[in-house]
DNA sequence: CTTGTGTCCTGTAGGC
DNA sequence: TGCCTACAGGACACAA
């Protein structure tokens, strides 16, 4: 769920936190939520280093330390980084950093499908091969129409499934996906390749725009609550969908008469307005 | 290369 | 009430 706008909002909101502590101790409570390195090597590398800053690509939340190593985290469907008080027991928690403030940044995923990396800094292991593989951030100059025009000329996918990949615009899951196409009018299950030149003008558009818009509103906390400020409180974006979660309701468009569709696309379940979406 | 499907993982919602 | 299944979804492996 954390896609981009809640992993930048966490970012914002982890940093006055973190940066200037040093790690002074290291608990993996569960192997597998470590993606590299292996063994020891993880707690040993990591303790000592103090947080120079923190950074975003995509979904990833990049901690800099010092001596050129970086802890790379990638929340994935439900993963939270929470600053606790050092006694503080946290539900689900995998890696539990303890900081030199006496605090402890403590890694929770219910699920164990986040993970966690010890690397030298923007020197990625095959374990984050993703991360080198990676596209243009939506809300970045680099990401424009022509760009977003050459990835998707020939190809036969609906666009739905390529706004997902990360290679052609990384940040992007179900959510903002779904409202994205909305914003632009465009059916998801379109395919990529047969979209016009003023639709794929839309489409950039309306990816930055909902993006930027999701990180102004602190991110999506859907009735799950699943993802929640390291603070502890919620995102607003949720108030401000327009399909995504809104399956029969009406189109939030003045006048529209439409009601919201749900449909599976590419094993994920997507929503639509069949009046304002052609 | 492209596309679609299955897998990982576990908590929760819904059906019967 | 309690059991079972489907589903949630991001990334990746793999097949065609």
């Amino acid at each position: 769920m954390p896609e981009l706008p809640e992993v930048e909002t966490i970012r914002l909101r982890l940093r006055p936190l973190l940066v200037g502590q040093r790690i002074v101790g290291a608990a993996v409570r569960r192997k597998d939520v470590v993606g590299f390195p292996g063994g020891s090597a993880f707690r040993r590398g990591v303790v000592g280093r103090a947080v120079t800053e923190l950074g975003r690509r995509g979904k990833y939340l990049l901690v800099q330390l010092d001596q050129g190593f970086e802890l790379v985290f990638h929340l994935r469907l439900s993963g939270r980084l929470e600053v606790v008080g050092s006694g503080r027991e946290v539900e689900h928690e995998r890696v539990r950093f303890e900081l030199s403030g006496g605090k402890a940044l403590s890694f929770a995923e219910p699920r164990a499908l986040g993970r966690v990396y010890l690397v030298r800094a923007g020197n990625y292991p095959q374990a984050l091969a993703g991360m080198l593989k990676m596209g243009p951030e939506p809300i970045h100059e680099d990401f424009d129409a022509a760009y977003l025009r050459e990835r998707l000329r020939g190809r036969t996918a609906p666009v739905k499934n390529l706004l997902l990949d990360q290679r052609i615009a990384c940040g992007v899951g179900n959510i903002y996906s779904d409202e994205a196409l909305y914003r632009a009018g465009i059916r998801p299950l379109r395919r990529a390749g047969r979209l016009g030149r003023p639709e794929v003008d839309r489409l950039a558009r309306a990816l930055a725009d909902v993006l930027r818009d999701g990180i102004k509103w602190c991110g999506t906390t859907l009735g799950d609550g699943r993802y929640r400020l390291p603070e502890g409180g919620t995102g607003s974006f949720q108030e401000r969908l327009a399909v995504f979660g809104r399956e029969g309701e009406r189109c939030r468009r003045r006048g529209c008469k439409g009601v919201v569709r749900r449909q599976r696309i590419g094993g994920r379940s997507t929503h639509f307005c069949p009046v304002c979406q052609k």
